[in-house]
DNA sequence: GAATTCATGTAACTTGTTACATGATTTA
DNA sequence: TAAATCATGTAACAAGTTACATGAATTC
């Protein structure tokens, strides 16, 4: 899917510039979605020139200029057909990394591959912090929020939560079997598996 | 994360052609990575000019040669310098379609929001019946799998496994939380919250 | 007779990242 | 005095998707 759609969708809040909406990214929704400054100003023009953004100047002494973008009504019917359309992904993209390189264990030491899992649990409960310390205060970056989008909010924080939640257990179960075999290997010199301690 | 890492990481097991290569993708690993098939032979191109695998060909009749790639010295070596590298984003893709839809819920009805809930539901069952249905089956790919890429392949099924129980309970408290505010709607019409149902 | 499998790719396009450039103001 | 913040972008590159092209053999 294309950043386009989220930075339509913020912008049926209110209207913002480039950066605002890059720092809304960053402090609000960058738990399941980020966005790199560049790209945002790049397709904002390109939505300006498909005509989904109408945008003005507003001049200010010292600083740039600010050039606030605002949704159309060809932007806001766009932004609705994604919405309610059902892509045959729905759930995210396929790549993890982390799996790919579990996949490959075998040509690591298990101490690597289990540091690897102690840094994956450290990542999530980061994800963790953030979502217990985010709670009911995106309303700093965006003063249209309602009761609704707050309950939606929170959907998505509950979800985020409960899949961070399981990759720990999951990873110190995955660190538990590691420990097995490097008991083993430690028990006896002799053992038949061979795996690289 | 390129594609590159895992054509080589592949190609570590033994030979293959990039049919052979997309093939392996889309029939195991594929839960946690998939390639499209012209990506694979273009990414193999590169690999062949940057000396990472080497190329020889075998001739057939009423079929196309088979151009079949083995992995270099130097490919291992950068391989294994991808593999114990320890990236800043080690977790796999922030990006989650499906998080950021459910955030911009407000814009549909909570029905169709809740249709979405169940798609996903089902898509992570099916994640789950493949994993079942793949334990200690891979063999069929590569014959040179061994009991530790065993034990490697169990631990990226158990954290697989493991993560899409907990989306599907996500999902249902999810759907939960919006089943009691449809409630709401439909023992009173004068509700505060004036949901679109 | 139509679809799938085997086996190769190219071309055009979209999406995402990284590095660079500008320049005043404010904070540490 | 160094850095971060505000505010705009461009350019080059890397990675991923979709559509197209070839053509025999096999399966439904």
């Amino acid at each position: 899917m294309s950043l386009k759609y989220g930075l339509l969708g913020l912008l049926t809040y209110g209207s913002m510039t480039g950066y605002d909406l890059s720092l809304f990214f960053e402090k609000s929704v960058n738990y399941f979605w980020n966005a790199s400054i560049s790209q945002v100003y790049r397709d904002l023009g390109t939505l300006e020139k498909e005509g989904y953004v109408s945008a003005h100047l507003e001049v200010q002494e010292g600083r740039p200029d600010k050039k606030i973008y605002t949704i159309t009504q060809s932007g806001k019917d766009a932004f609705l057909d994604w919405l309610s359309s059902f892509p045959s992904n729905l759930t995210g993209p396929v790549r993890n990394e982390f799996q790919l390189r579990v996949f490959f264990g075998s040509h690591i030491s298990l101490k690597e591959l289990r540091f690897q899992f102690q840094r994956l649990i450290k990542e999530r409960q980061e994800t963790i912090r953030f979502l217990e310390e985010f709670k009911g205060e995106r309303h700093k970056f965006c003063n249209e929020f309602t009761d609704q989008d707050k309950f939606f909010w929170n959907l998505t924080g509950k979800m985020g939560y409960i899949v961070a939640k399981a990759s720990i257990e999951g990873a110190e179960e995955c660190i538990k079997e590691i420990d097995e075999i490097l008991e083993q290997i430690s028990k006896a010199d002799d053992n038949p598996k061979s795996f690289k301690s």
